[in-house]
DNA sequence: TTCCGTGCAAATCTTTTGCACGGTC
DNA sequence: GACCGTGCAAAAGATTTGCACGGAA
């Protein structure tokens, strides 16, 4: 039951556990999941909103369903918030390890990049055993100016 | 002009980086600069004014001055935004080294923890070098469950 | 005296909720 | 057929803004 398949995606994964809580399945979600599976870096519910209106494979799906979605999800355990200091609170897929990052956010343009670090993720783990809280997750955030905005 | 007094505290330092910047003085900001210099985690703005109405040596201050000095403080980098997945944005000082911390969030009870790890602070060094981004500050929330909650 | 800081009230904007319809089980 | 998922519109709640007054320089 831990191991499925492994060659199994996020948006395969998550189906199988809304099913498994009992959840029927819905056109909008399932437009929402896919899309989620594909990025590679976290949205927002308005950028969710617009990007199933833009893509022919998607479907019109109302920004309150958006939200009541990414809810769910996020109960589950399979999608993640992510706050950037910006207006709105962004969402991404929680990834597998191997595709576990954090987030840079350029304060003056407001680019959102991911970015890894094996160091980082150590430092945290040896952390997280010596604090009063049983750690489930942890987000990182680093402010600054992208190259573009630095130049 | 780099190096002041050793014994400044926050709020005078504060002051005097308002001033340099030519910046009038006014008793919300000076009752709101007390207050959180002696705080030692993040508020949020509606904490502020309750805590400011409470005390004694305090005055009240109508919300709109609690969000309006705590962005002009934001923009002079002495105070920080803590985003901590809950309703409401936490403001706290921005700390010599010495104070510098991040914080642990119970998602059940919504507590908010500080702590600090010198491990975890070279890590974010260290990276922040290789990093596509001028980094200047940086962000770390914990989230998991207290130890009543997780009890 | 000039202009900024502040309070109050209204406006704005993101996110949530109530309700009714249509699809899934 | 029963109930859940979804769209739409209204509501809620946090934060921002417009305006007028009082204090700081």
């Amino acid at each position: 039951m831990s191991s499925e398949t492994p060659t199994q995606s996020w948006s395969e994964r998550a189906e199988a556990t809304l099913a498994a809580a009992g959840h029927k399945r819905g056109g909008a979600r399932r437009a929402l999941l896919e899309l989620l599976g594909q990025q590679s870096c976290a949205l927002t519910a308005l950028e969710i909103e617009d990007a199933l209106s833009a893509r022919a494979t998607g479907r019109r799906v109302s920004r309150a369903s958006v939200y009541r979605i990414l809810d769910q999800l996020e109960r589950l355990g399979l999608v993640q918030r992510v706050e950037t200091g910006q207006a709105m609170v962004r969402y991404e897929r929680v990834a597998e390890r191997e595709h576990h990052h954090h987030h840079l956010v350029c304060d003056e343009c407001g680019l959102v990049m991911p970015f890894s670090d094996a160091g980082l993720e150590r430092a945290i783990d040896r952390l997280s055993k010596n604090v009063p809280l049983a750690v489930s997750e942890h987000e990182i955030v680093l402010h600054g100016a992208c190259r573009d905005c630095a130049a």
